[in-house]
RNA sequence: GGAGGGUUGGCCGAGUGGACGAAGGCGGCUGUCUUGAAAACAGCUGCGCCGGAAACGGCGCCGGGGGUUCGAAUCCCUCACCCUCCGCCA
């Protein structure tokens, strides 16, 4: 959420924001009448209330004295005032319930060193790290490897599930595992991050936090008879644990790490990336949160990135760093980065990571502040995260990059202690 | 799933239809005293919103929402969470 003192002061900035994002539908002016109604309102409703406070106390101290009539009087126009509070209170809380989805649908501001562009085809590839392996035969697909290593079953997935679904078995779910534990290792020992384990299933207050309600429900399961929502990424639980608190400026920046689970629809994809595990509705991740003041949030940012490309680095996988433009930017992220990884079997970058800094805009909807000094005033933190990286996908490129002519996989070499063996075949 | 008891300020804890500012304690901050500290004493001690250049004033917040009333932490409804017991169960 943006801070609504931005649209009254300097609505000409936000509207052009809107205008670079390709977000001109957002409800920029709405929210402008909106909050200027709620202020007139708000006037009156607590001028009256002021004048009911005093009659009311008066009449307390009349009923104490004895003076029963002329209580009785003041109870009269006080209950006239009461119904007229009553009028204005029910409009009030129109227009706040309006203005506050209005608040929710405008997207955050991009910060000015993101590049202007309309979609992904104006993203900027940023740097590109080690050099796709040359091959002596022709690449396969991780879905014909895996299929013929037992290690992938896409038919049972299906199956059990539909589409979009997929079993691992033996040295393939093995693979997984070992990936999920290295690199929640890596992040704790190496780079200073506390693991978090929280839950797969959240309130829906937790979603509006993370800006995934109300726009985005679509890409979401839940459960129909009760407020759980499954998570589509653990930004979501985590982001959400210092939901409406005030942390110490000597606790920022918190790093947390989480693997978990997630979640999701993909019906705006639907059709796209059948194949494979690549797109699934399930599918694992481990996920780096950090919440930091706003003076080194963006420092903090480069940290994140870092931090997962160390991760591609040490699998020796050649891998970019992309910048998304304005019009690639997700709804919350004020500044975004993708790392993508070569996969020479289908032949595509595939994103393995989305590192983001939100700024406020999700502290404020979230109500995550923190008192920069002892007795000063609290201000919202920054929070950032990314992944550190989206499983499925690192398992197509280890397969894909790692694989030998006879279809047999070699184990990257940090990966062997957690796997026991050098090679899958 | 059933029955009962709870949810109060950073923490503990009192309260009950009206006295403006929710007692008291702890913790924290400031001051006095002291060479310094402790102790003692005194004062301060939350969050949000609105108006205002500011000083300051106002409104709201005793788990969430709604209701009764001139007036609710206090009564009623509802939801959530916690505790105890029973049942069921890995």
């Amino acid at each position: 959420m943006l801070d609504i003192r931005l649209l009254r002061e300097e609505p000409e900035r936000v509207r052009e924001a809107m205008k670079v994002l390709g977000a001109e539908d957002a409800p920029v002016d709405e929210a402008i009448a909106l909050d200027k109604r709620r202020r007139e309102l708000l006037v009156r409703v607590e001028a009256l209330k002021a004048e009911r406070n005093t009659g009311s106390r008066r009449i307390g101290a009349l009923m104490r004295e004895g003076e029963r009539e002329e209580a009785e009087g003041i109870k009269a126009r006080m209950k006239q005032i009461g119904e007229e509070i009553a009028a204005l209170e029910k409009e009030l809380k129109q227009v706040e319930q309006d203005l506050e989805w209005a608040m929710l649908n405008i997207p955050n501001l991009p910060l000015p060193e993101v590049p202007v562009g309309k979609d992904e085809s104006e993203n900027v590839v940023v740097k590109v790290v080690g050099e796709p392996r040359a091959f002596d035969f022709q690449p396969k697909p991780h879905w014909e490897l895996g299929e013929a290593l037992g290690i992938l079953d896409f038919e049972r997935g299906v199956k059990l599930s539909g589409s979009r679904f997929y079993v691992m078995r033996g040295l393939g779910a093995k693979l997984q595992r070992a990936l999920i534990t290295w690199m929640l290792d890596v992040h704790i020992e190496q780079h200073g991050y506390t693991e978090v384990y929280p839950p797969f299933m959240v309130r829906s207050h937790c979603l509006v936090g993370t800006g995934n309600l109300p726009k985005f429900a679509d890409n979401l399961y839940k459960d129909h008879e009760e407020d759980f929502w499954w998570i589509p990424t653990a930004e979501v639980p985590v982001t959400n644990l210092h939901r409406d608190e005030i942390l110490d400026a000597e606790q920022l920046p918190i790093n947390y790490v989480a693997y978990t689970p997630c979640f999701r629809r993909e019906k705006m994809s639907a059709g796209k990336d059948t194949r494979g595990i690549k797109r699934g509705h399930q599918f694992d991740k481990v996920e780096m949160v950090k919440f930091t003041t706003p003076e080194t949030g963006r420092e903090e940012l480069d940290k994140l990135i870092d931090n997962a490309e160390d991760i591609c680095r040490m699998l020796e996988i050649p891998y970019r760093v992309v910048q998304m433009c304005t019009g690639d930017l997700s709804f919350v992220a004020a500044i975004k980065f993708d790392l993508e990884m070569w996969a020479p079997g289908v032949e595509e970058w595939l994103e393995v990571s989305s590192c983001s800094l939100f700024t406020d805009f999700q502290a404020r909807r979230a109500n995550i502040r923190y008192r920069p000094e002892p007795k000063a005033r609290p201000r919202y933190v920054y929070t950032l995260n990314g992944s550190g990286l989206a499983l499925p996908r690192v398992v197509i490129a280890i397969l894909e990059n790692y694989q030998q002519a006879d279809g047999s996989v070699i184990v990257p070499e940090v990966l062997r202690p957690y796997m026991g063996v050098e090679v899958i075949r």
